[in-house]
DNA sequence: TTTATTAATCGTAATATTGCAATATAATAA
DNA sequence: TTATTATATTGCAATATTACGATTAATAAA
Protein backbone atom coordinates (compact mmCIF):
# COMPACT_ATOMS: atom_id res chain seq x y z
CA UNK A 1 0.00 0.00 0.00
CA UNK A 2 2.57 2.31 0.80
CA UNK A 3 -0.18 4.58 2.89
CA UNK A 4 0.56 5.48 5.99
CA UNK A 5 -2.83 5.41 8.55
CA UNK A 6 -2.36 8.32 10.13
CA UNK A 7 -5.85 8.14 11.36
CA UNK A 8 -4.69 6.12 14.12
CA UNK A 9 -2.55 8.07 15.37
CA UNK A 10 -2.23 11.19 17.50
CA UNK A 11 -1.61 14.72 16.04
CA UNK A 12 1.31 14.65 18.16
CA UNK A 13 2.81 11.67 16.95
CA UNK A 14 2.04 12.09 13.30
CA UNK A 15 3.95 15.66 13.81
CA UNK A 16 7.07 13.52 15.18
CA UNK A 17 6.88 11.20 12.40
CA UNK A 18 6.75 14.27 10.17
CA UNK A 19 9.47 16.02 11.14
CA UNK A 20 11.31 12.88 11.17
CA UNK A 21 10.73 11.63 8.02
CA UNK A 22 12.02 14.99 6.62
CA UNK A 23 15.57 14.24 8.99
CA UNK A 24 15.36 10.92 7.41
CA UNK A 25 17.00 11.73 4.07
CA UNK A 26 21.15 12.23 4.44
CA UNK A 27 20.80 15.48 1.90
CA UNK A 28 18.43 16.92 4.12
CA UNK A 29 20.44 16.48 7.06
CA UNK A 30 23.44 18.15 5.40
CA UNK A 31 21.74 20.85 3.98
CA UNK A 32 20.34 21.67 7.38
CA UNK A 33 23.90 21.83 8.60
CA UNK A 34 25.18 23.33 5.98
CA UNK A 35 22.38 26.17 6.57
CA UNK A 36 23.53 26.50 10.21
CA UNK A 37 27.25 26.51 9.44
CA UNK A 38 27.01 29.30 7.47
CA UNK A 39 24.62 30.80 8.28
CA UNK A 40 22.60 31.85 4.86
CA UNK A 41 22.81 29.94 1.83
CA UNK A 42 22.10 30.11 -1.80
CA UNK A 43 20.50 26.95 -3.53
CA UNK A 44 23.45 26.80 -6.00
CA UNK A 45 26.10 26.42 -3.00
CA UNK A 46 24.50 23.62 -2.10
CA UNK A 47 24.72 21.99 -5.51
CA UNK A 48 28.65 22.03 -5.39
CA UNK A 49 28.42 21.05 -1.51
CA UNK A 50 26.42 18.29 -1.43
CA UNK A 51 26.94 16.86 -5.59
CA UNK A 52 23.25 15.95 -6.02
CA UNK A 53 21.55 17.25 -9.40
CA UNK A 54 20.15 21.15 -8.80
CA UNK A 55 16.37 19.74 -9.17
CA UNK A 56 16.90 17.16 -6.56
CA UNK A 57 18.56 19.94 -4.17
CA UNK A 58 15.79 22.01 -5.15
CA UNK A 59 13.05 19.52 -3.97
CA UNK A 60 14.76 19.03 -0.65
CA UNK A 61 14.60 22.25 0.31
CA UNK A 62 10.73 22.56 -0.98
CA UNK A 63 10.70 19.86 1.61
CA UNK A 64 11.99 21.55 4.36
CA UNK A 65 10.38 24.76 3.25
CA UNK A 66 7.40 22.82 3.23
CA UNK A 67 7.25 21.79 7.10
CA UNK A 68 8.13 25.47 8.04
CA UNK A 69 12.38 24.37 8.88
CA UNK A 70 13.59 26.82 6.49
CA UNK A 71 12.76 30.19 4.93
CA UNK A 72 13.79 31.63 1.43
CA UNK A 73 14.42 35.46 0.41
CA UNK A 74 14.78 35.71 -3.49
CA UNK A 75 18.21 38.20 -4.17
CA UNK A 76 18.73 38.69 -7.37
CA UNK A 77 18.70 35.67 -9.35
CA UNK A 78 19.29 33.58 -6.87
CA UNK A 79 17.67 32.37 -3.55
CA UNK A 80 18.53 32.94 0.49
CA UNK A 81 17.79 29.94 2.07
CA UNK A 82 18.14 29.92 6.30
CA UNK A 83 17.08 28.38 9.07
CA UNK A 84 13.22 29.58 10.22
CA UNK A 85 14.57 29.89 14.09
CA UNK A 86 10.80 29.78 15.54
CA UNK A 87 9.96 26.81 14.27
CA UNK A 88 13.11 24.98 14.76
CA UNK A 89 12.87 25.48 18.43
CA UNK A 90 9.22 24.42 18.42
CA UNK A 91 10.32 20.92 16.37
CA UNK A 92 13.04 21.04 18.56
CA UNK A 93 10.60 21.15 21.88
CA UNK A 94 8.87 18.23 20.34
CA UNK A 95 11.52 15.94 19.63
CA UNK A 96 13.09 16.47 22.93
CA UNK A 97 9.93 15.14 24.60
CA UNK A 98 9.88 12.23 22.77
CA UNK A 99 14.08 11.55 23.06
CA UNK A 100 14.27 12.21 26.46
CA UNK A 101 11.69 10.13 27.31
CA UNK A 102 12.30 8.44 30.94
CA UNK A 103 14.80 5.09 31.06
CA UNK A 104 15.24 4.89 34.20
CA UNK A 105 12.12 2.68 35.27
CA UNK A 106 12.64 -0.77 35.78
CA UNK A 107 12.20 -3.37 32.99
CA UNK A 108 10.66 -6.24 34.06
CA UNK A 109 11.93 -8.04 31.13
CA UNK A 110 15.16 -8.36 29.11
CA UNK B 1 14.64 5.84 -8.71
CA UNK B 2 13.90 5.94 -4.66
CA UNK B 3 17.62 4.86 -3.65
CA UNK B 4 19.52 7.44 -1.51
CA UNK B 5 23.04 8.02 -2.63
CA UNK B 6 24.65 7.78 0.63
CA UNK B 7 28.48 7.58 -0.25
CA UNK B 8 27.83 11.22 -0.73
CA UNK B 9 27.38 12.07 2.98
CA UNK B 10 29.43 11.66 6.15
CA UNK B 11 28.70 8.52 8.42
CA UNK B 12 27.26 10.53 10.88
CA UNK B 13 24.34 12.43 8.29
CA UNK B 14 23.38 8.52 7.47
CA UNK B 15 23.60 7.62 11.35
CA UNK B 16 21.53 10.86 11.62
CA UNK B 17 19.23 10.05 8.89
CA UNK B 18 18.75 6.06 9.57
CA UNK B 19 17.29 7.05 13.27
CA UNK B 20 15.29 9.73 11.64
CA UNK B 21 13.62 7.36 9.16
CA UNK B 22 12.92 4.80 11.62
CA UNK B 23 10.78 7.72 13.71
CA UNK B 24 9.07 8.82 10.34
CA UNK B 25 6.57 6.55 11.07
CA UNK B 26 3.84 7.10 13.56
CA UNK B 27 2.96 3.53 14.33
CA UNK B 28 7.13 3.56 14.86
CA UNK B 29 6.25 6.44 17.33
CA UNK B 30 3.56 5.03 18.87
CA UNK B 31 5.36 1.82 19.87
CA UNK B 32 8.06 3.41 21.25
CA UNK B 33 5.85 5.72 23.83
CA UNK B 34 3.62 2.27 24.78
CA UNK B 35 7.35 -0.02 25.56
CA UNK B 36 8.60 3.74 27.99
CA UNK B 37 5.19 4.01 29.26
CA UNK B 38 4.90 0.39 30.49
CA UNK B 39 8.37 -0.58 30.72
CA UNK B 40 7.71 -4.11 28.50
CA UNK B 41 5.11 -4.89 26.45
CA UNK B 42 4.55 -8.17 23.76
CA UNK B 43 3.51 -8.17 20.34
CA UNK B 44 -0.35 -8.75 20.57
CA UNK B 45 -0.49 -6.10 23.26
CA UNK B 46 0.32 -3.59 20.36
CA UNK B 47 -1.74 -5.16 17.98
CA UNK B 48 -4.62 -4.04 20.24
CA UNK B 49 -3.44 -0.71 21.69
CA UNK B 50 -2.41 0.34 18.01
CA UNK B 51 -5.12 -1.00 15.26
CA UNK B 52 -2.74 -1.81 12.53
CA UNK B 53 -2.64 -5.93 11.50
CA UNK B 54 -0.04 -7.95 13.68
CA UNK B 55 1.91 -8.61 10.39
CA UNK B 56 2.30 -4.93 10.39
CA UNK B 57 3.53 -4.70 13.63
CA UNK B 58 5.53 -7.35 13.32
CA UNK B 59 7.45 -5.30 10.47
CA UNK B 60 7.56 -2.74 12.71
CA UNK B 61 8.80 -3.91 15.33
CA UNK B 62 11.62 -5.67 13.34
CA UNK B 63 12.64 -2.46 11.84
CA UNK B 64 13.36 -1.15 15.66
CA UNK B 65 14.93 -4.01 16.40
CA UNK B 66 17.38 -3.57 13.17
CA UNK B 67 18.46 -0.06 14.41
CA UNK B 68 19.27 -1.89 17.93
CA UNK B 69 16.63 0.73 19.83
CA UNK B 70 14.92 -2.35 21.12
CA UNK B 71 15.44 -5.47 21.98
CA UNK B 72 12.79 -8.83 22.62
CA UNK B 73 12.80 -11.63 24.74
CA UNK B 74 10.52 -14.72 24.07
CA UNK B 75 8.80 -15.42 26.71
CA UNK B 76 6.54 -18.70 26.17
CA UNK B 77 4.72 -18.11 23.44
CA UNK B 78 4.78 -14.41 23.21
CA UNK B 79 7.80 -11.81 23.23
CA UNK B 80 8.40 -9.63 25.38
CA UNK B 81 9.92 -6.18 23.80
CA UNK B 82 11.63 -3.35 25.61
CA UNK B 83 13.42 -0.32 25.07
CA UNK B 84 17.37 -1.00 24.49
CA UNK B 85 18.42 1.20 27.27
CA UNK B 86 22.17 2.05 26.01
CA UNK B 87 21.41 2.11 22.10
CA UNK B 88 18.53 4.65 23.18
CA UNK B 89 21.43 6.85 24.79
CA UNK B 90 23.34 6.41 22.39
CA UNK B 91 21.24 7.99 19.27
CA UNK B 92 20.15 10.42 21.31
CA UNK B 93 23.62 12.23 21.88
CA UNK B 94 23.68 12.02 17.66
CA UNK B 95 20.10 13.56 17.80
CA UNK B 96 20.75 16.16 19.85
CA UNK B 97 23.70 17.05 18.71
CA UNK B 98 21.88 17.69 15.64
CA UNK B 99 18.89 19.54 16.78
CA UNK B 100 21.14 21.63 19.42
CA UNK B 101 23.08 23.60 16.72
CA UNK B 102 23.81 26.82 17.34
CA UNK B 103 20.49 29.59 16.39
CA UNK B 104 22.23 32.38 18.00
CA UNK B 105 24.27 33.77 15.15
CA UNK B 106 22.56 36.64 13.00
CA UNK B 107 21.81 35.61 9.73
CA UNK B 108 22.67 37.73 6.94
CA UNK B 109 19.71 37.26 4.62
CA UNK B 110 15.92 35.92 5.30
C1' DT C 1 -0.73 -36.26 19.74
C1' DT C 2 -3.89 -32.74 18.76
C1' DT C 3 -5.26 -28.18 19.36
C1' DA C 4 -4.82 -23.50 20.64
C1' DT C 5 -1.97 -19.30 20.96
C1' DT C 6 1.39 -16.00 19.52
C1' DA C 7 4.59 -13.90 16.59
C1' DA C 8 7.46 -14.12 12.28
C1' DT C 9 7.76 -14.59 7.38
C1' DC C 10 6.17 -14.61 2.55
C1' DG C 11 3.93 -12.69 -1.22
C1' DT C 12 1.80 -9.01 -3.21
C1' DA C 13 -0.78 -4.64 -4.23
C1' DA C 14 -0.83 0.23 -3.65
C1' DT C 15 1.50 4.27 -2.77
C1' DA C 16 5.72 7.13 -1.72
C1' DT C 17 10.39 8.56 -2.40
C1' DT C 18 14.54 9.57 -4.84
C1' DG C 19 17.06 11.39 -8.61
C1' DC C 20 17.65 13.59 -12.83
C1' DA C 21 16.99 15.27 -17.82
C1' DA C 22 14.34 18.52 -19.96
C1' DT C 23 11.94 22.51 -19.59
C1' DA C 24 9.97 26.65 -17.55
C1' DT C 25 10.29 30.84 -14.95
C1' DA C 26 12.30 34.99 -13.22
C1' DA C 27 15.65 38.43 -12.62
C1' DT C 28 19.68 40.66 -14.32
C1' DA C 29 23.23 42.04 -17.84
C1' DA C 30 24.57 43.26 -22.35
C1' DT D 1 15.32 42.94 -26.93
C1' DT D 2 18.34 39.22 -26.33
C1' DA D 3 21.42 36.62 -23.72
C1' DT D 4 22.79 34.91 -19.22
C1' DT D 5 22.29 33.17 -14.71
C1' DA D 6 19.87 30.87 -10.99
C1' DT D 7 16.17 28.30 -9.24
C1' DA D 8 11.64 25.85 -9.78
C1' DT D 9 8.68 22.61 -12.04
C1' DT D 10 7.45 18.64 -14.87
C1' DG D 11 7.68 14.02 -16.19
C1' DC D 12 9.40 9.74 -15.59
C1' DA D 13 12.10 5.48 -14.25
C1' DA D 14 13.86 2.91 -10.42
C1' DT D 15 13.54 1.70 -5.87
C1' DA D 16 11.46 1.85 -1.13
C1' DT D 17 7.71 1.74 2.08
C1' DT D 18 3.34 0.45 3.97
C1' DA D 19 -0.22 -2.73 4.88
C1' DC D 20 -2.27 -7.09 5.13
C1' DG D 21 -3.97 -12.00 3.90
C1' DA D 22 -2.08 -16.40 3.99
C1' DT D 23 1.10 -19.26 5.83
C1' DT D 24 4.70 -20.95 8.84
C1' DA D 25 7.12 -21.85 13.18
C1' DA D 26 7.35 -22.48 17.92
C1' DT D 27 5.64 -23.13 22.36
C1' DA D 28 1.86 -24.32 25.60
C1' DA D 29 -2.28 -26.61 26.93
C1' DA D 30 -5.63 -30.33 26.60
Amino acid sequence: MGLTKTEMFTEQQNKISLFAKVFGHPARVSILQHLFKIDSCVCGDLVNEIGLAQPTISQHLKELKNLGLIKGNIEGTSVCYCIHKENWTEMKTLMLAFLNQDLSKDQNCC
